[in-house]
DNA sequence: CTTAATAGTTGCATTTCAAGACTAATGATT
DNA sequence: AATCATTAGTCTTGAAATGCAACTATTAAG
């Protein structure tokens, strides 16, 4: 990745870490249970020496964690701290939209299933803290605490309910 | 971006389009109402070149629409079709991941407020068709109809409740 | 003490990016 | 009509990231 996003917003600190073409599939791996550098490497398609990087630009963000672990070699596990897990629901939400609209339904090369309901997992949804599904028209977008002057004028001229529609 | 990803995963294939630095951006700034090419040009930091490029990629991955508009010199609208608005969820996940744990508390530059409620929205969920949250250790993974031989072993190897802890 | 397995490094050719100057198209101004 | 202002986009160039393959290092097994 070449420099660095530095204006206050979430996704562009997010994309930092994320924004390119191997991370994302990194972790979805290590969700997969890869713990090894030659899964990722063999599971991936990545090259060694970007693995190398990726690998430590995680470590180093605090996503994966990097323990000593002997078997044959010089080898260790690479895992997802509390961190990494909670990207679950953007590894989630990639996966619905790419299901639904780059394969499309009967096209799925791999699916999440509700093991309670049986169903395929294809509703993802901002809900409130009691649970209740939050409709698209009620959610605004508002400066937070963390502005700046220019977040304030951007988002004081950005459509106040993104989402709705 | 350099080559593709050509594995079949719906996540490999999302980021064939959207795993770069800016492209997330871009559509981040298609939600909060911005339609022409200056406004990308300088909400989001990239140069012409590259703006130019993303969004003719995003055109043809039928992400956005062009539509002409004129006022004053060669202009044009850039909107979100529905399979760009459907990008809703992973745009929401990451601005609660990048607001918890790139921020924290008190120090997110943008927030997303539940009207109804009052709240600020920080859970996205998973939910069955008829509204219920799925437990994440409830969620398994599966080859689905679209999956190849190296899939199959991909995901055979992989842990059955990769959400689950 | 050699071999095999795993992880990582190095060097180099190619591709992509970043930045700014330049061009094109169109409505407004005189 | 001629010029100007505005918007969108292209072109050029040096810098940075990527992809590939060969090489090195570390440790366990035999």
């Amino acid at each position: 990745m070449s420099r660095k996003h530095d204006h206050p917003c979430a996704i562009a600190e997010a994309l930092n870490i994320l924004g390119d073409r191997w991370t994302l599939l990194i972790i979805r791996e290590a969700f997969y249970g890869a713990t090894r550098f030659g899964e990722f490497l063999t599971n991936t398609g990545i090259s060694r020496n970007l693995l190398t990087e990726r690998l430590s630009q995680l470590v180093e963000a605090d996503i994966l964690e990097r323990t000593p672990f002997a078997d044959r070699g010089t080898s260790h596990a690479y895992a997802l701290t509390a961190k990494g897990r909670a990207l679950d629901t953007v590894v989630m939400a990639l996966t619905e939209w790419g299901n639904s609209y780059l394969y499309g339904d009967g096209k799925e090369p791999v699916l999440a299933r509700d093991e309670a309901s049986g169903e395929i997992i294809r509703r993802i949804e901002p809900v409130t803290s009691d649970g209740q599904i939050i409709a698209r028209q009620n959610i605004v977008i508002e400066a937070g605490p963390g502005g700046d002057g220019r977040t304030l004028s951007r988002i004081s001229k950005a459509k106040s309910h993104p989402f709705a529609e």
